[in-house]
DNA sequence: TCCAAAATCTCATTTTTTGAGACTTTTTTT
DNA sequence: AAAAAAAGTCTCAAAAAATGAGATTTTGGA
């Protein structure tokens, strides 16, 4: 496995820093109040850690307890209620992505570069029998995805080559470019064409089309991209889809960067 | 002066736990994307503690990075929709539905938006034989209920659009919007009106009305809905109780998000 | 009333955080 | 294009906090 999603692996340290928002991550999980006991179910810390974290929380007023029962408390509800509303526009990116997938009845990802690799941050997946099991939050290889692809065209010359050159380039399949230069010379063309394909490059019997969104500036922030399984969904058709990806790409780009004009109708 | 100088309030201390979560306080209060030094120019933490703690949030998953600002990632906004979901305040919340129910007879939702569609997060339900079964936690759609309505009319012109363009507008019944342009048109008049309302465009021989519960700065957070079936729930009836749910979701907000509650019996 | 589960308390140990200063990178200005 | 300023990163010893086992107390239910 050269992907690695970095959630709950149990080896994985959790800094104490992170101790507190993960007991809120849990709460929210759980959906429904809870008492300490009840939580530490699901985690399985030492109860006087578990207890002397809600005590910290209920202290700083981030939980109310109501018959023992924990609440997230007003603390919480702002922040939270804060940060949902800076990412209100999720919502109308997962519209689109549910349009694009209708349309063309594949699976659509929306994926962003990080330093582990390429993470999907959102999907919408198709009722098919046969799709990838890759759950949000998973990072994925630069060099063999048609995401990762397109993020290192976006990049300035010298990183660009830089990033090719300290790649690992892992053969996943018999397509994986495995030659800093074959990759290199494939990332101008996508460059020069605006969108990257996977040629079953990750995964034997499985292509994709990524497009990118970019921000107010014109800067690469994601990639849109359809995956299928090469049967039903040829590199054809995947350039078919070219058109109509760009668009609902400019739709997402809208959202998530136009400034906000008071009002007009429509 | 390195240090903070409030001496003698009670929160003088911020236990190192809590620092985390204090700086994702503070990026929701502050409410748009920020750079770290931005970010510490609200706190005047020494400068690598900040960093570092954005740091370990950006590892985690719980921030997102692009253009040297940050965005909440995936994990906290996981987090933050799971707590706005169950804040403390819903018991009080609970009882102000209550009210509204006896009051007008008729069955009473709180609904909020989320990725996949409007989720009834409580509700109270009228005695009549006739209901409704939605239980809470169930998604309904944006372009054909009172409450997703009004969401959409929350947002921002750019979002509006694209969010009803991208949009299945599946007709559940012959009153549904199926064109973008007349549900956009409704969307302008909902927001000037400052109550949806459901002509049967969900279930036939329903109506609903829905009026927005805000958060402190005055953004949308909620919907309040009454519905009920036509015969006895008039679109008439539906208008004349507007008043009655202004006061109960101004009710709302200040339980949810006022600091001082006092618990005056309406 | 009694019992079992839940919660709290104490404290030595371990681990982490902390933050100043030097250093490197990026951005802005000239 | 070069210089200056700002932002960000790195290192490391000191300080502080979290940890968790076991004993003890409280709670809620029968």
């Amino acid at each position: 496995m050269t992907y690695t999603d970095d959630d709950h692996t149990d080896d994985d340290h959790m800094p104490p820093n992170i101790r507190v928002l993960y007991l809120l991550e849990v709460m929210a999980r759980i959906g429904q109040p809870v008492t300490p006991t009840e939580l530490n179910s699901h985690i399985g810390w030492p109860k006087q850690t578990v207890h002397r974290l809600c005590q910290t929380m209920l202290k700083a007023g981030i939980l109310e307890r109501h018959n023992r029962r924990l609440y997230p408390g007003r603390r919480a509800l702002m922040m939270a209620t804060g940060l949902v509303n800076q990412a209100a526009g999720r919502i109308g990116v997962h519209q689109v992505l549910q349009r694009v997938s209708r349309r063309f009845g594949e699976t659509v990802n929306f994926v962003r570069p990080e330093p582990q690799g390429m993470i999907y941050i959102d999907r919408v997946e198709t009722n098919w029998a046969f799709r990838v099991a890759l759950p949000i939050g998973t990072h994925v290889p630069f060099h063999c995805t048609a995401s990762g692809k397109l993020f290192m065209s976006s990049l300035s010359s010298a990183r660009r080559r830089a990033m090719v050159e300290a790649l690992p380039l892992d053969a996943l399949t018999p397509n994986t470019h495995t030659s800093p230069d074959s990759l290199a010379r494939e990332l101008v063309s996508i460059r020069k064409d605006g969108y990257s394909l996977d040629r079953e490059e990750f995964h034997t019997g499985m292509v994709a089309i990524a497009v990118p969104v970019t921000d107010a500036e014109g800067r690469f922030y994601a990639a849109l991209a359809v995956h299928g399984p090469s049967q039903r969904f040829s590199l054809e058709s995947a350039r078919d889809s070219f058109d109509g990806m760009c668009k609902a790409a400019a739709q997402i780009s809208t959202i998530l960067f136009e400034k906000d004009t008071p009002d007009s109708a429509g």
